[in-house]
DNA sequence: CGAATGATGGTCT
DNA sequence: GACCATCATTCGT
């Protein structure tokens, strides 16, 4: 039951552009209920960006996207996942990271028990439904603090080499290389598309 | 390897 | 009524 002791990055952190963010959070760690990793893999979704939940305005879904900075914005997909975000940018900008994977290293018991089938440990928090379910995260912290929820970003940790290539799961602004990947990692949702991998 | 598919239900037009 | 910021499984090469 040892958890890293990386300290919490502070609030100003999140008040930047949600591609720097996203950027800037790979190799941060992250904890909650328990257990925790390091961040290898986010994604980026702005004001104006076609993909993002708040493109088209506020509405009660991604209400939680307009709060302030460090803003945790959950919601679910395809009827059954949930789906991790941090705001960033001020008040009134609905604007996002989505956490879509961590490199597992505490509480991995914990981990291994919520996601029971489960023997490739590169499978417990591969990606956006997968690590929500690993790490206990569902809509009852959206729209909360992340002190109020209990959910700690810490500083990074590692230095790792950042990719930016072309979202996943999207079918309007697909160009913009705003998945943001730590190169090498075994722990990736997917791996680095082919084209942007040199 | 990759492509195809069912599960499952809220959200928004 | 269409569209999903997904996952696990199955089937094909």
């Amino acid at each position: 039951m040892s958890g890293r002791r990386a300290r919490p990055v502070a609030t100003e952190f999140f008040n930047r552009r949600p591609e720097d963010v996203a950027a800037d959070i790979i190799g941060c760690t992250i904890s909650f209920g328990g257990a925790g990793g390091v961040i290898v893999e986010a994604e980026a979704y702005g004001q104006r960006d076609p993909a993002s939940h708040s493109f088209r305005g506020e509405t009660p879904r991604c209400r939680s996207m307009f709060g302030p900075p460090g803003t945790i914005y959950v919601y679910r997909t395809y009827g059954l996942h949930w789906c991790l975000n941090l705001v960033t940018e001020p008040e009134g900008v609905g604007a996002a990271v989505l956490i879509r994977a961590i490199e597992p290293t505490h509480g991995v018991d914990r981990m291994r028990a919520r996601r029971a089938g489960i023997d490739d440990d590169r499978l417990l928090c591969g990606g956006p439904g997968r690590l929500t379910q690993a790490l206990a995260v569902d809509d009852s912290i959206d729209g909360l603090s992340l002190a109020d929820a209990g959910l700690t970003i810490g500083e990074r940790t590692a230095q790792l080499d950042v990719v930016g290539v072309p979202r996943i799961g999207i079918s309007q602004a697909t160009e913009l290389p705003w998945r943001m990947v730590a190169r090498g990692s075994r722990y990736l949702s997917r791996p680095i598309p082919r084209s942007s991998a040199a």
